[in-house]
DNA sequence: CCTAATTAATCAGGGCACTGAGTATTTCTG
DNA sequence: CAGAAATACTCAGTGCCCTGATTAATTAGG
C-alpha cells in the first residue's frame, strides 16, 4: 500500500547492504579497524611507500576522507608517514611491522566474515552479485567526469 | 599481484555501490535533500502520524540517525514534530505542504536518476541484483539480535 | 628565469551511521 | 499504589564521506 516501495529504490538497497556489512564486521572482524582502514592496510602491505592519494584512490576514497583514514592509522602506530623526498607535496606510506601483523591478523577473520556475509547464496549466485554491483558502480563512477554534463546541456 | 584483491571483498563493493549512488543522486536529484531524508519523507507521505523510532525502522536507520535526519527536514520546514498527547515519549511526525511538494518534485528526479544507475543491467538482471542484494541484507540484518551470539560460545 | 598552471595535502563545514550513557514517560508487577 | 522494567528520545563521542577553499611544492610556458 506504500506510495514508494523503498526495497525497488537501489539506492535504499545499497545502503542498507552497507549497513548490513558494517554490524557483521565490527561483531565478526574488529571493533577498533574499521572495513576501510583494513582497505587501506592491505593495499599499503601489497605496495608499501604507495602516497596518499594513490592509496585513496585505489580503495576508492576521496582525497578528505583517506586523509583522515591515514590519520588514525598513523595514530595506532599501523603505518608511517613520510614526505617524499623526491617530491615534497607528496606523504609516502609504510606499514610498520604491527601494522603487518594487525593485517595478517584481520585477513583470516575478514575470509571468516564473507563466508558468513554471502552465506545465503550460492557459488554461481555469488558469482552474480558480484559482477552486477561491480558493473552498476563502475558505469556510475564513469559518470564522474562525463564528456557531457548529466543535466541536458541544450 | 595484490596480495589480496579489493574487488573481491563484498565490503569493499557495497561501499563501492553507495559511493555511486550518493554522486548520481547528488548529480540528478538533489544537492540539498539527501536520499535518506527523501525516505523518510517517502514513508511520511504514505503514513502521516508516525512516531519517530517507527520511521527510523521502515526506512533502515537507528534511533540516533534518525534523529539527526528528522532534525534536519525540520529546521527546512519539510515536516511537523509535535509531541503525542498520549504518549508522552513519543513524538509523531507528518510533513508539511511545502514537504509534500518537495517529496512530489524529488519522486520524479528519482525515477530518472534509478534509470541511469541501473543501465548498465538488462530488466532479468535488474530483478536479480534486488533480489540477490535483498536476501545478502536480510540475513545479515536478522544476524543482530541473534539466538546464539556469532562467535562460538563455547 | 619567472610567472602561471597543476598537483598533493590540509582545513572547514555538512551529513550519515553506530555505540553507550542519560532523561523522561509509561507500563508492568508485587 | 509504589517501585521496577521497558520504551522513546536525547546527548556525547567516533568514524566515514563528500564539497569547496586554502596552502605548499612542482612543472610547464613564455
Amino acid at each position: 500500500m506504500a506510495a514508494a516501495d523503498l526495497t525497488t529504490h537501489p539506492g535504499h538497497l545499497a545502503r542498507r547492504l552497507q549497513q548490513a556489512h558494517y554490524l557483521l564486521w565490527n561483531a565478526m572482524v574488529s571493533e577498533e579497524i574499521t572495513s576501510p582502514q583494513y582497505a587501506v592496510l592491505n593495499t599499503l602491505v601489497a605496495e608499501p611507500g604507495l602516497d596518499q592519494r594513490t592509496v585513496g584512490e585505489r580503495v576508492g576514497l576521496d582525497r578528505s576522507t583517506i586523509a583522515e583514514v591515514i590519520s588514525r592509522l598513523s595514530r595506532r602506530g599501523l603505518l608511517d608517514k613520510v614526505r617524499d623526498p623526491q617530491d615534497g607535496r607528496r606523504s609516502l606510506l609504510r606499514p610498520t611491522d604491527e601494522g603487518v601483523r594487525t593485517h595478517r591478523k584481520l585477513t583470516v577473520r575478514t575470509a571468516r566474515m564473507n563466508q558468513v556475509f554471502l552465506a545465503p547464496l550460492t557459488a554461481d549466485e555469488r558469482t552474480v552479485f558480484f559482477d552486477l554491483i561491480r558493473r552498476v558502480a563502475d558505469a556510475a563512477e564513469g559518470l564522474r567526469n562525463p564528456e557531457e554534463p548529466l543535466a541536458a546541456p541544450r
